[in-house]
DNA sequence: TCTGGGGTCCTAGGACCC
DNA sequence: TCTGGGGTCCTAGGACCC
């Protein structure tokens, strides 16, 4: 039997729900993020606001001045995650086994659903027209017999996007797209692929045995697996929790003081509440510095006995500050996070929580 | 131009144990 | 005098994803 995966993913999610729900933003350059003075960057642009160049990930302030006339909307993660589960429950409907990727992406498996290629294509289709009618948004669906095509399949064909990769076509269809476009490679191993003289999937799949290892270690040998088409991992309906964190940005660079040990507090607070809420608790507490040059540190602890206990993480935090902080220091983040996890780890909910 | 916040996974060295 | 081999845990940093 052909296993047959879809990913779906919801074109520029955040930025459409505010259109959505704000008819005056309709057919306007959308621009979800925190403000410029926060030093925020841009989580989701809108479709209109792309020509001016604004991408996710750019600093906030670059984006407002590429797209001076767009309107900025401070994320609302708690509505995104609302019309999320909206969407998550139609593709359960269709098929049981799905899996979040985060709040607007998901792998379905649908092999028991359909069988050929047309089948597949129809199932896609309804879908997409379900997602319109239910919640007013347009989602790309790209489809093929693994994870892999059909995650690269569905950036393809943006937005509003429909594209199903027969059997047998995988290594073809992968092959003229750039390295890039493989899931695990990003700019440091596009970089050293390049500089091997490797800039298509195409080029990976027909490396000679063991250049790949060479190249990108344990990695390169699953990287030319994915290339030549093959990826045989299954869609995961649950996922254990690995960690808790809370991290803040400054306004402004802050030294060591009372001002940078309350925003440890506050950190340590959110990750102990949200440890107490699902019913955790963390042997390890790490504590991240990021300095005024970027340059970022981790300190960590652990103890025996787990805890959720915000007086106790705050002083296992505090004395990990203590241990780094030197006069003239600034810093413009502090985070917080427990790992080392007992309790019910195993979830339902989506890998990456929010975007 | 000035760089978020939520995560996962991997590597490498050192401590410690048998 | 020169000095094992394997396993596990801890720590720190970094690549990557959305």
């Amino acid at each position: 039997m052909t296993r047959w995966i879809l990913h779906a993913d919801l074109d520029a999610f955040y930025a459409a729900v505010e259109q959505r729900d704000n008819p005056e933003l309709r057919g306007k350059p959308v621009i979800v993020g925190g403000p410029p003075e926060a030093r925020a960057v841009v989580t989701t642009a809108s479709y209109e606001a792309r020509p001016f160049g604004v991408r996710s990930a750019m600093p906030m302030s670059r984006a407002l001045r590429l797209c001076p006339e767009a309107v900025r909307i401070t994320p609302r993660f708690d509505r995104y995650a609302e019309v999320s589960r909206e969407v998550m429950a139609i593709f359960r409907a269709a098929t049981p086994l799905v899996e979040p990727l985060s709040l607007d992406e998901a792998f379905l498996d649908v092999s028991e659903q359909a069988r050929t290629f047309e089948e597949v294509e129809a199932l896609a289709r309804r879908l997409k027209d379900a997602v319109r009618e239910r919640t007013q948004l347009t989602v790309s669906i790209g489809g093929g017999t693994n994870k892999t095509v059909a995650k690269i399949a569905s950036d393809m064909d943006k937005p509003d996007g429909l594209l199903i990769v027969p059997a047998g076509q995988e290594a073809a269809f992968l092959a003229p797209l750039p390295v890039r476009a493989l899931w695990g490679v990003g700019p440091k191993a596009e970089a050293a692929l390049k500089a091997a003289g490797f800039r298509l999937i195409g080029d990976l799949a027909a490396a000679p045995p063991g250049r790949m290892e060479a190249l990108l270690g344990s990695r390169g040998a699953v990287l030319q697996q994915m290339a030549r088409g093959i990826d045989d991992r299954p869609v995961e309906t649950t996922h254990e929790r690995k960690s808790i964190g809370a991290e803040n940005t400054f306004p402004r660079d802050l030294p060591d003081g009372p001002e940078l040990r309350v925003e440890l507090r506050r950190a340590v607070q959110t990750v102990a509440g949200r440890l107490q809420e699902k019913n955790l608790r963390a042997r390890t507490v790490v504590l991240k510095l990021r300095y005024a040059d970027f340059t970022t540190i981790t300190r960590q602890s652990s103890r025996r006995d787990p805890t959720d206990d915000p007086a106790t993480m705050l002083a296992e935090a505090n004395a990990l500050l203590d241990s780094v902080a030197r006069e003239g220091d600034r810093f413009r983040l502090i985070g917080v996070h427990a790992t080392n996890l007992s309790g019910e780890t195993t979830e339902q909910a989506p890998l990456f929580q929010l975007r």
